[in-house]
DNA sequence: TTTTAATAGCGCATATATGCGTTTAAAAAT
DNA sequence: ATTTTTAAACGCATATATGCGCTATTAAAA
């Protein structure tokens, strides 16, 4: 969290996060109770402020119903 | 942590990452050593003893010089 | 404009990942 | 058999993710 990179990193990948729960047309709201996590994890995960585990991206992707792959799939910069 | 899904997914993760280390005939040593972080974290992880952040997948896949999403390219069960 | 919905953002306690070092065990090489 | 390499498995301090609740802000709808 202290490195340049991973702060980016982490930032895009909240981004990528944001913009599926958006084509999918599902509020943070509802994210959160279907992947069963607090809505405020989601917001700081969008918001690139937390460098979040695989277990709550599994939860996610499965929440979203997509691969956890689909979730890393965003270019680095 | 506490979910048993989890447990499994974390698990599998470890497996995977061993697997393709090992592939690449590379030590935890040297993959500690490229990625720069501790050992005994790569053996946490590959172990499934911890459920590790997403910079820290980063990290280990740019040493393994591999994409983060194939250390999700894995069966679920 | 007023109401409602959605998100941002904060605080706090607890659980746990990280980082670093050390010891033990097992396997491989000599 | 001895040495060397590799990985497992501890302990411990610190940083931070999580979980929960609450308020503020923004945007959209009425």
């Amino acid at each position: 969290m202290n490195n340049v990179k991973d702060i980016k990193y982490i930032k895009k990948f909240g981004e990528n996060l944001k913009q599926i729960r958006l084509n999918k047309n599902l509020s943070q709201e509802v994210l959160a109770f279907t992947a069963d996590i607090p809505i405020s994890q989601i917001g700081r995960i969008e918001r690139g402020e937390i460098n979040t585990t695989i277990s709550t991206v599994k939860v996610l992707a499965e929440a979203l119903d997509i691969s956890v792959k689909e979730l890393f799939d965003f270019e680095i910069k």
